[in-house]
DNA sequence: CACAATGTCCATTAGTTTTGTGGAGTGAAC
DNA sequence: GTTCACTCCACAAAACTAATGGACATTGTG
C-alpha cells in the first residue's frame, strides 16, 4: 500500500492553495517552493489536476492556480482517484471484478473490505479538514485505536488468542 | 493502493495449504496449478514465505510445503508484511515518520488513519476466516456499508453536502 | 548406493512505473 | 509587443513487476 510522491505532493500543494486568501491565484513555482518540492514535477501534476477539474489555471502575469471548488468540497479520495485511479486494485483488477476458485473463493470479500476501509478514511476527509486538523469522528476513532501511532516491528506477525 | 500479484498469489497458495488435510505436505507445482498460477513465480514466493517463517518445507520425494502455524493464527496482514513490508508507506516513509510544514502540518494524521484502517481489516482476518467465508464482525460491517460492492465512476469526485 | 523427485538459489529479462528534468510553444495582461 | 506564467512534448535514470531458466542440494526409495 504505497502512497506515491505524486499524490503526497499534490495534496500538499492543494492544501497550500486551500490556505491562501480566497480567489487569489498562486504560481506553480511558488506552490512547489512553499512545500520544498521539485518545481517541474509539481507543475506537471498541476496540469493533470486542472484537466481533471480539481484546480483552475490562469496564464500570464497575475496568473497561477486556484481550487476549482471550496476546500470542504474536495476529499482526499478525489485526489487519489484523479491521479492514481481506483483506491484499491488487485493485480490491476478492481475488487468487485476479481474471481477466485476453491479455497480462495471468499478472498474477494477481503479486497472489497479493504477498499471500504480506505473509503471510510479518504472519502470523508476533505482538504478543509486537514487544514483545520479536525478529522471526522470515525477517522478520529481510528487514530484513537491502540498503537495507531506505533509501527509494527519488521516482519511482525500478530499474536492471536 | 495496489495489491501486487505476489501477495494475491501467496494468499491463494496459503489458502490451498490451509484447506489441505492437516500435516500433509504439498508440492509447489501442485499449489500453483491448483490456483492456475505461474509455477516458478509461486515457487520463488514460497521460498520467501519459508524464510519468513510462514510455511515450512521438506525436500525430496514426499516433499512439499506446510503451514508453519494453524490457519487461524495467520492473518492476511502477516503475509503483506513479510512480502511487501509495512502496510502503508508514503514515498517509502512510514506514516509516523512523515513530516509536514505549514498548511500540510496535519496531513500525517491522515496517513496514520489510513494505516489504522488497513490494520482493522488485514490484521483481524485470518486464513481460517477466509477459508470459512466468515469474516470478523467489524469487517462484515464494512462490507455492509452502502455501495461497498459498487465501484465509483472513473474520475469520480464525491458530492458533498 | 544410485536415482528420481523436490526444494533452493542465482541470474536474467521484458515491460512498466516512478520520479524526475529540459525546452519550445501558447495565451493573457499591461 | 514584451513579459510572465501555464502547456505540452520529449527524454531518462532508477526501481519495480512479473515472470523464466538452469544449476545445485537434499531427501526418500529401490
Amino acid at each position: 500500500m504505497y502512497i506515491p510522491a505524486k499524490v503526497d505532493y499534490a495534496i500538499r500543494v492543494l492544501l497550500t492553495l486551500a490556505a491562501a486568501p480566497a480567489g487569489s491565484a498562486i504560481r506553480g513555482e511558488l506552490l512547489a517552493k512553499a512545500q520544498g518540492l521539485p518545481v517541474k514535477f509539481v507543475e506537471n501534476t498541476l496540469v493533470e489536476l486542472r484537466r481533471q477539474g480539481i484546480v483552475t489555471s490562469q496564464r500570464g502575469s497575475e496568473g497561477g492556480y486556484r481550487l476549482a471548488r471550496p476546500a470542504d468540497q474536495i476529499a482526499v479520495a478525489d485526489i487519489f482517484r484523479v491521479l492514481e485511479g481506483p483506491l484499491a486494485e488487485v493485480r490491476g483488477i478492481r475488487p468487485e471484478n476479481t474471481e477466485y476458485d476453491g479455497p480462495a473463493a471468499h478472498l474477494q470479500q477481503v479486497w472489497v473490505a479493504v477498499r471500504a476501509a480506505l473509503r471510510l478514511v479518504l472519502e470523508s476527509v476533505t482538504l478543509a479538514d486537514v487544514l483545520a486538523g479536525e478529522l471526522p469522528t470515525p477517522v478520529e476513532e481510528l487514530l484513537a485505536m491502540p498503537d495507531a501511532w506505533e509501527p509494527r516491528p519488521i516482519g511482525h506477525v500478530a499474536p492471536r488468542r
